[in-house]
RNA sequence: GGUCCCUUCGUCUAUCGGUUAGGACGCCAGGUUUUCAACCUGGAGAGAGGGGUUCGACUCCCCUAGGGACUGCCA
């Protein structure tokens, strides 16, 4: 099919929250637009009046804003083209390539127990009839074919073959004449210009329904790409129990989104040994082909890995920010002031941060207001020697013009030698005044990010504290 | 039950008939060290099983086993 530009979309249904498989879909379906130069669109199916809810509308328009996953056009809303699947359900009866169907729903279950027990598709009695009642509530079904076989072109699972005989007559139209999802995306695919469809591989059984509604409509049929769907670290569906499983929480649990889309890159797709790599380069080497056929786990220590090499990556500034929401969400909130030492401290401490929850960790330290309350432990650290010698290191840090980590780190050391002895003797009490027991970084950053006022006032406090 | 998909280190993957089967995460050991990390060095670790095809199979074909999806008037 042909040189027609190329559009791909994402087709989530508000019924809840946006799985992370949702947004890998949604992250290839982006990357190969991009790499295509072709478009991007946003559908949301929401023909089941049930269970779709304008709160899960708004959770899949934040999931792709957050990824950062732009859409060409405004979203499409399923329900509202209705009419038009009405349309070619009725083209498709005067083609006679569907037929009304008088079964009632006690009926069809009963045939479904049968169908499965002799292990073939459901079957109307109604396909051949011809029968026209005004009276009787019906469903349109497709009339597929008996014989022959439907092969599925996939781009990534290669030629799929089905025999028709397998496939049952779906219900494109229920009894209330609103339209069932098989027709709904054949039709909004088709009239979308949509040219590729990148789905989940939950989907490679449709394809082939699917494939003879394009045909009996006399559309085109798209390219296929089924993507193999994300399990959880135990190869199960990936759910709740696994930590989980849509895209807010990953927000929530400190992700980045550049981290998520790398990661997610690399689930189910991959560019030779290439591990970490920019949103440009992802766009340029994505290629359906590389796709991988087999399900793939999620694996929280490589996220986490990747997640921290963006954290090194990213602004400060930006940083700060997530940090200090961070920190609200856990009602520290922060002074002014706190803006600087959260800028000062975030290079300090980033490098051994799996997320955002971590660097909040690493903070608070740097945030608490003197006087320092001191765990036991490390008053007990407190003995006259030590008080003595950190006194002597408090006027020698008074004294100290430049408050960098290489000047600190200078002075400390020649504080120690000065003292006569290692820096273990100095640093844990140090530590501990300054920090009041919570983890922070280095002696020296410690002072840095604290500051020279707030650094000599914590010592300041614990020295004149009684033993 | 039926149909379809999948199967390389624990995990994500490279390999597109000829490699000591490579990398990353994790793991183990050592180093560094004022905490936790980070960092540096080294190491262990894989072609589900069985048949073919071929001079030669991880790679192609078949069977078996295991896992998954679908089988809805859900999408």
């Amino acid at each position: 099919m042909s040189d027609r530009p190329v559009v791909t979309r994402i087709a989530p249904s508000p019924t809840g929250s946006m799985h992370i498989g949702t947004a890998r879909t949604a992250l290839f379906n982006w990357l190969y637009a991009r790499h295509t130069g072709g478009k991007f669109l946003l559908r949301v199916e929401d023909t089941d009046r049930e269970r779709s809810t304008q709160g899960a509308v708004e959770v899949i328009f934040e999931g792709m804003k957050w990824l950062g996953l732009d859409v060409d056009e405004e979203p499409v809303f399923q329900f509202a083209r209705a009419d038009r699947h009405v349309l070619a359900a009725q083209d498709l009866l005067a083609k006679g390539r569907a037929y009304r169907c008088y079964m009632t729903i006690e009926e069809t279950a009963a045939e479904r127990e049968i169908a499965r027990a002799e292990g073939r598709a459901i079957r109307s009695p109604w396909r051949d009839a011809e029968a026209n009642f005004n009276d009787r509530p019906y469903v349109v079904r497709f009339k597929g074919p008996q014989d022959g076989e439907t092969v599925v072109h996939d781009r990534v699972k290669g030629d799929v073959s089905f025999k028709n005989k397998d496939l049952d007559d779906l219900i494109l139209l229920r009894t209330d004449g609103t339209p069932t999802y098989n027709l709904a995306v054949v039709v909004d695919d088709h009239e979308m210009g949509v040219t590729h469809v990148i789905r989940g591989d939950d989907h490679l059984n449709n394809a082939a329904r699917q494939t003879l509604i394009y045909e009996a409509l006399g559309w085109d049929v798209p390219i296929w790409a089924h993507l193999p769907m994300i399990h959880g670290p135990d190869g199960a569906k990936l759910s709740k129990r696994h930590g989980a499983q849509a895209v807010g929480e990953f927000d929530e649990m400190g992700y980045l989104p550049e981290a998520m889309r790398n990661y997610l890159a690399r689930l189910g797709w991959g560019h030779g040994n290439d591990e970490l790599f920019s949103d440009e380069q992802a766009i340029s080497w994505f290629e359906l082909e590389d796709v991988v056929s087999a399900p793939a786990r999620l694996d929280w220590d490589k996220l986490n890995h990747i997640n921290n090499h963006y954290l090194r990556l990213a602004d400060i500034d930006r940083l700060a920010g997530l940090v200090t929401k961070v920190h609200s969400s856990r009602d520290l909130h922060l002074a002014e002031g706190d803006a600087a030492i959260l800028s000062r401290t975030i290079p300090l401490v980033r490098d051994g941060a799996k997320t955002t929850l971590d660097l909040a960790d690493a903070t608070v330290f740097a945030l608490k207001r003197r006087p320092l309350e001191l765990p036991e432990k490390i008053r007990g650290l407190l003995s006259d020697e030590t008080r003595a010698r950190l006194s002597r290191l408090r006027d020698r840090l008074a004294g100290q013009g430049d408050w960098t980590v290489a000047d600190l780190e200078g002075l400390l050391r020649g504080f120690a030698e000065s003292e006569g002895v290692g820096l273990g003797k100095i640093g844990p009490a140090l530590r501990g005044v300054l920090s009041g027991g919570s983890p922070a970084p280095d002696l020296a950053g410690a002072l840095v990010s604290l500051g020279k006022e707030e650094s000599l006032g914590r010592l300041d406090d614990a020295l004149s504290q009684p033993a």
